[in-house]
RNA sequence: UCCACGGUAGCUCAACGGUCAGAGCACCUGGCUGUUAACCAGGGGGUUGUGGGUUCGAAUCCCACCCGUGGAGCCA
């Protein structure tokens, strides 16, 4: 057997009850009576109460134990039993205990601390039991979507981080020196390579770090985030919110399987997310309009001295938090917005053909706001069509040249969408803020740790 | 970038312009065989973000700067 398998974890102890094992891990908090002493033990794979009562050990364990402080390491062996007043229903009566590493002045208490307190503390924040929980949800919301694209014959192709030019424009990249070649920029999106591959493998996807120079504040937002991008020849809108809405059903109904623990440790309320089925509502940008105009929430329009105006919401005009929130006031599960005004959309998508002023855009809404996790579109596969766009957004054409080979060599219609990771387990999770939902969170005013 | 708010012990906070800046938690010492943020008794712990100003006297009022929080815009 290999020899990782020769010790026992947390999350195997229901299996164990009655026999004898050996715990590798930390001390998470510790209680006395005396004789008799509580530890809170955690491993990764979870948490679990230890039992210590000085009759059952020898004087040098039980010092051991009267030593050991927070998250201080340690190994320990004992029997399992199952117990009513054990947090969690099962615990370990130790027989024997030894401190690898006695830990002094741990910061992180179990009391309450600030925001800035614990992003500063981020590497020794993801120990205690809420970060734990929603990691776990994230790397199950990744895991379903490799999942669910990887078994629809979607193959995974990553896109390049460094990169040559921007697919939405320049304002918002982080720029770099690139040895000799002038200018490089972080990848705000691996779109323009999916569609690439795309050409090649028929249905892809791309799932990486993105960046963003967006000077945002807030909590939706983040400099560093992750994205799923999937891109499929020969779909069109329609074809592509309803992948959309399968990946998200999907993703719900498997974190809602695989993570009953971690959702009750984070208080999540699972009968909103058993909702979460299809059909989606789906709507088209027009007729979101008219409920913003219907329920009378403004647009603020700033002037140029300063001032502010409410005014009607004009046809036109892209949403803003306050209206995605009225929308979504509406629905309780996710909502799909399409056909919106091409004018405030990318230059690569493909216009109605029924009405050229809309853009064959969606996005997708999530309830209890979650706020918008997915945006996609059909892209425009016409070669004059889209070096016409290239022209009209005052992009480099020269640097687009291998975007519209592929417009060039057996274009077809073609679609796709990202889906924020980030955002997406920040819904899910109940989260009040991105930054919990990111391992180390990379924002405006924080790079470190 | 703009608007609003904040910075006092390791942490979370209190303190009318006026005595030696306090409390809970954490930590240390002692007590208890069932703790769940245990409880009881005792102890140590402060350059009030930085610099300047007003005043007999500033944590408190004023100015500048630094740091942070919430929101807007932009977006996933």
């Amino acid at each position: 057997m290999s020899r990782y398998l020769t010790y026992q974890r947390v999350s195997d102890l229901p299996k164990l009850v009655g026999k004898e094992v050996e715990l590798r891990g930390w001390i998470a908090d510790k209680t006395d009576k005396g004789r008799l002493y509580f530890l809170r033990f955690r491993d990764g794979s979870g948490f679990c109460q230890c039992v210590v009562f000085q009759p059952n050990v020898t004087p040098e364990t039980f010092a051991a134990v009267r030593e050991v402080t927070q998250e201080s390491s340690v190994v320990l062996r004992g029997i399992v039993r199952q117990d009513a007043r054990a947090p969690g229903g099962y615990e370990v009566d130790v027989r024997e205990f030894r401190i690898l590493q006695r830990a002094q002045g741990y910061p992180i208490t179990p009391k309450e601390h600030g925001v800035e307190f614990l992003l500063e503390h981020r590497h020794l924040w993801l120990r205690s039991p809420r970060q734990h929980a929603i990691m776990r949800v994230r790397a199950a919301v990744i895991r379903a979507i490799c999942d669910f694209l990887d078994s629809r014959g979607f193959v995974r192709i990553d896109a390049p981080i460094l990169t040559a030019s921007a697919c939405e424009g320049t304002t918002t990249l982080f720029e770099l020196e690139y040895f000799d070649l002038g200018k490089a920029y972080l990848s705000q999106s691996g779109q323009l390579y999916a569609e690439a591959a795309a050409m090649a493998h028929g249905r892809v996807y791309t799932l990486g770090p993105t960046f963003r120079a967006e000077r945002s504040k807030t909590r939706r937002h983040l400099t560093e985030f992750w994205m799923v991008e999937p891109e499929a020849a020969f779909f069109d809108l329609e074809d592509d919110m309803d992948l959309a809405e399968d990946l998200v059903e999907y993703i719900v109904r498997y974190v809602l399987e695989h993570c009953e623990a971690e959702l009750h440790t984070l208080g999540r309320d699972v009968r909103k997310l058993e909702r979460v089925r299809r059909p989606f509502h789906r709507i088209s940008y027009t007729e979101a309009v008219e409920i913003i105009r219907r329920k009378g929430v403004k647009l603020h329009r700033k002037l140029p001295d300063g001032g502010e105006v409410l005014e009607d919401f004009p046809w036109g005009e892209d949403f803003g938090a306050p209206q995605e929130e009225a929308i979504m006031e509406e629905f309780e599960k996710p909502c799909i917005i399409h056909r919106y005004p091409a004018a405030v959309k990318a230059f690569y998508m493909k216009r109605d053909p029924d009405n050229p002023e809309l853009a064959l855009a969606m996005d997708m809404l999530a309830p209890e706001g979650g706020g918008e996790i997915i945006g996609g579109s059909q892209r425009e596969d016409d070669y004059d069509t889209l070096l016409q766009r290239l022209h009209e957004h005052n992009l480099p054409v020269e640097a687009f040249q291998w975007y519209l080979d592929l417009r060039r060599y057996g274009s077809v219609p073609h679609s796709g969408f990202g889906l924020g990771i980030e955002r997406t387990v920040k819904w899910i999770t109940g989260a009040q803020h991105i930054r919990e939902v990111i391992p180390f969170p990379r924002m405006l005013y924080r790079i470190v740790p």
